[in-house]
DNA sequence: TCAAAAGTGTTTGGCTTACACCCATGC
DNA sequence: GCATGGGTGTAAGCCAAACACTTTTGA
């Protein structure tokens, strides 16, 4: 039989960057790791690729032990190698970036891992290079909400296009024209108006909408033009 | 010492999709397997990962052992981890994509690879999920390029507009307003205009022009608009 | 002189931006 | 009745797309 044998094998992990919106903050799910090394310090979901497990497997398998959610927006952000990330034994990991509604986050299947949410800005320092993941999801996300409605995959089922606004604001960190904002969403076409209104942020009311799903999945792929000038939020 | 014992490792490869221009036609470059499995298939160039290597510098290494060449533009596509991808033992591959100008490109030191370029629509069929690497480098190309100047990097130091219309047709598969295109490109202010003109393919000739390193550098973040209506083109 | 590629000029229309202004309603 | 956020109207201006037209020069 013919191996490979003269190589050096390695551990392959997965590290997952979970965004959730609650309607009104944009924030991060981080675990208090239950283990060595680094027992008790904030960090990643994460996990071992299993023996028959592909990368997107391992990384749905890992969103699902943690917030009992599948079929939930799930991409590949990057692979992380240095030798040095993980301090007990060589580990490449491939880190994932999820977009959920927070909403439909079940919470006593994760309290095994002390998870919690918390606001980007206000989140704690995380272990080996988890930082710079979530540093490098940010950026991705930011470019890639500028061309496609991604964004909307933070949604709850029914919301209101300032809520929306309110996340756009939060994701690129600047003040958007709101009339303007309106305008472009609806041009989309891409939600359903209903009936009912949000009357608590303002005494008008905002109407609810939701995602027209099948116009989201065929328009997707399509530039989009969400952010004026991206080039000058992007950081 | 805390091990993550219970755990599998595996071989972590790269793999390198190097894409050339010859001021004339875009070709990517492969190499004849010389071992088992899949011994004298046409594949990528790839190599396992070092035991103290970075991915980027395995990639940089493999890309290095096989052209020669060092500061090339070079960037993580994709991680591949299907545990049935290499048929002798499980491999997680990160691929990497490579643009290169193929003039500095030094076949001797290639040779015992037995490498060859190949017109994209013309390459061999590859190994494993090779083909599935190039079709999303391509992909990826097609996407970046749109907005950002990166097929610049695969010109010649120096180059006439009507060339780098003649790679952006061949990238978009599709045909380009010459008169728009030298506009458009012009605009971008990336360019330096030499005095010597290229008449090889017209009786007027077209003037060499030569990137201007340092605004490429300073611009290539911002978002450009290289290509009318991406959605339109992007397959 | 003429063909053919390189390059300039000009019009058009769509889309973004900016911002004036109207709407709905709870207090 | 007025403050407040939600939403519409509209004009200015920019920029891409289309395409007529000029330039250059070898054969």
């Amino acid at each position: 039989m013919i191996t490979y044998s003269d190589q050096v094998r390695v551990l392959v992990a997965v590290d997952c960057i979970i965004f959730g919106f609650d309607g009104d903050q944009l924030q991060i799910l981080l675990i208090k790791r239950g283990f060595q090394p680094a027992k008790d310090q904030w960090s990643l979901m994460g996990g071992f690729v299993g023996k028959k497990e592909t990368l997107d497997g391992a990384a749905e398998r890992i969103l699902f032990e943690l917030t009992g959610l599948k079929d939930v927006y799930l991409e590949q952000l990057s692979a992380y190698g240095n030798p040095e990330r993980d301090p007990i034994e060589r580990t490449v990991s491939v880190a994932y970036f999820a977009l959920i509604d927070i909403n439909t986050y079940k919470t006593q299947i994760s309290d095994r891992y002390h998870a919690e949410w918390f606001l980007i800005n206000e989140a704690p320092s995380l272990i080996f290079d988890h930082n710079n993941m979530v540093e490098e999801a940010q950026k991705r996300i930011r470019y890639k909400a500028a061309l496609h409605p991604i964004l909307f995959e933070l949604m709850p089922t029914k919301f209101t296009i300032p809520q929306l606004q309110n996340l756009y604001e939060q994701v690129y960190n600047a003040k958007i024209d709101n009339r303007n904002f309106i305008r472009k969403v609806n041009s989309t076409d891409l939600l359903i108006k209903l009936t009912e209104k949000d009357k608590s942020s303002s005494k008008r009311g905002a109407f609810y909408y939701t995602l027209d799903k099948t116009k989201y999945k065929a328009k997707f792929q399509s530039f989009l033009n969400f952010i004026p000038n991206p080039e000058n939020l992007i950081s």
